[in-house]
DNA sequence: TTCAGTACTGAACACCTTGTTCGTCTATTA
DNA sequence: TAATAGACGAACAAGGTGTTCAGTACTGAA
């Protein structure tokens, strides 16, 4: 790719990370990254279709850095290939603790309806790759997909709540937290 | 109130009503409200001072009617006060498959996660007047505000789960599900 | 029935945002 | 060095928001 492309795409993913830090995604408009990224307008439109489709953008790169759902080339693959015992759970969220790629101000900035759904997708996939973290119980007497999805939303919402009470608990309490929710 | 400030009032809510049914609260734009309201634009804005105020009182009407938080002018009490032993959350489930208020409409609308969290809100405050719906054990083992946000977030994602499945199960099955998933 | 007060009308307005177009300029790479 | 591809930036149309105001119609109390 060219560098002069690649320096654009950057600059623009950059700004709008930055932006999402402080304001919601329906409230960044166009104008202020372009201005952020200091590149021209058409620029933009040369690099991403529309607004949703660069946070789609934003989200894959995130989350190939933190799920590594692909295949190996960002050379991130601890959740699946790890070699630590570490939990699947507590591991994301030490990232998030971390603040690993921003993901915290991604999770924490109200409205992002959008990312958060994107965020969950990716945990489905994870839990459906684990499906020894669904209790037995609960897989007798609850459809998949149902199980699935709770599982999946009530992480969302553990972190939630974490990020919303500043994260005073170490990553062991509130992955214990999730457990006992989900038990 | 002024007949006709009544008049106003309903048509655009109504009007509002009848939008959020096919289209997502962001995508709706105040000239559409008024053509179908058949109102002045200075009229809307003389009742609502913006869009996101007028959810705000949509809501606020509708859970007057569903939950019944208010003191009992709307006579639609049979939540905390109803004869019958009907589970509460099975008595919201009827209503809503029932589709009252158009209350389904608005939640199973993707997107409209304002609207969401005011019903999750809602529903918190349900669960703190019936504590009995905790269990025990968990209440031991997690903070009750942790708790409470997860059993309200459980019932949210329950219905969403229950409407994108076309409310195939009755509402018995449904409300075991949720039990089952929170217990 | 009258009438002062109130609400609605509708058109115009300033301003903002989006997404496109186009001629020109400049970096890259073969 | 020449051809190519990308960036620039200004201008544009289209459409949304929220305000203003003079004129009109309705309301409810006397």
């Amino acid at each position: 790719m060219d560098r002069r492309q690649r320096k654009s795409r950057e600059a623009i993913l950059n700004a709008f990370t930055d932006l999402l830090r402080t304001k919601n995604f329906s409230s960044i408009t166009v104008s202020e990254i372009i201005d952020l990224a200091d590149v021209g307008r058409a620029t933009f439109y040369a690099h991403f279709e529309t607004k949703d489709f660069l946070l789609k953008e934003l989200c894959r790169e995130l989350f190939c850095h933190i799920f590594d759902t692909e295949h190996g080339e960002c050379g991130h693959r601890h959740i699946f290939h790890c070699d630590s015992d570490e939990d699947v759970f507590m591991h994301l969220a030490g990232h998030i603790k971390r603040n690993d790629n921003h993901i915290l101000d991604l999770l924490s900035s109200q409205n992002n309806e959008l990312f958060l759904s994107y965020f969950k997708e990716e945990l489905k996939e994870l839990i459906i790759a684990q499906p020894q973290l669904l209790s037995d119980s609960k897989r007798e007497q609850l459809p998949e997909n149902f199980l699935i999805n709770h599982v999946a939303s009530t992480f969302v919402e553990t972190l939630n709540w974490w990020i919303k009470n500043k994260m005073a608990l170490s990553t062991e309490e509130i992955t214990k937290y999730f457990y006992t929710a989900i038990e």
